[in-house]
DNA sequence: GACAACATACGAACCGATTCGTAGGATGTC
DNA sequence: GACATCCTACGAATCGGTTCGTATGTTGTC
């Protein structure tokens, strides 16, 4: 993984999250996914992987014609970036208050509170 | 409140925060508050805060010569939009993985994890 | 009334992100 | 081998956000 995690771009992450679900891919792979919901041209997704190779954020394999692209950056440490970053900007660095807007953001059925009240625990266990 | 709130930009949400933090203010207010950690230059404040008014963000009172412009659209209202919409583009809206995350960015301190715990019981005796 | 200080208005430059057209090379099929 | 198909490369347009210079008007002071 980098050293420091890269901010990605909302297409890149967009990007980002078929490469880690799928695994290497190629361009018409990641394409061909993205096309489900969004509607973007081949050459966008081809210009933007490029982009993201400059940048550190994926590697490319060029031995095959097609060439394949992977991660370079992991999905946890990428959440936690983009997160922090939200932290500082909206939330003046309150972890308390942005859980506590997260939760509020749409009603929490009970199920779902008593499962993040065990990853709470599981949290809790670690630091004592 | 705004019926639907509106996404402030990076540069619009630094304002918005001096003005949920001070009450209706001048530019000349927001721009000596916001100097003391970035420095722009005091028409760059000006314009944003012209283009904050037509976007509906803040309402402007031109009745003394220095406009006083007061935020339109409430705190948590703003965090839990801006909250919503990452929770879409990096974690597919699953909130235990935000959660989760949020909590493993920096290792948190057991008051601070016992903190979210008691606030995580209050949401869950308002589901009930 | 002259001048400094301060206010708004606004066009224009700039920047990163995004989008895509087009060119040109490799591959596959008949 | 000719033609359609698929690939990469890349320049250029566009867009939202940001920045600021400059113009112009108001206020306050001497």
């Amino acid at each position: 993984m980098s050293i420091v995690p890269i901010r990605p771009s909302d297409g890149e992450l967009a990007i980002l999250r078929v490469l880690w679900s799928r695994g290497p891919s190629t361009v018409r792979d990641v394409h061909t996914e993205l096309s489900k919901d969004r509607d973007m041209g081949y050459t966008t997704v081809l210009k933007l992987m490029q982009i993201m190779v400059e940048k550190g954020l994926v590697a490319r394999d060029e031995r095959a014609r097609s060439h394949t692209y992977q991660a370079l950056q992991g999905e946890a440490e990428t959440q936690r970036c983009l997160l922090k970053e939200l932290l500082q900007k909206a939330f003046a660095g309150s972890r308390r208050e942005l859980v506590l807007q997260a939760l509020e953001a749409e009603p929490a059925s009970a199920e779902e509170l008593e499962d993040i009240r065990k990853l709470l625990n599981d949290v809790k266990g670690r630091v004592r």
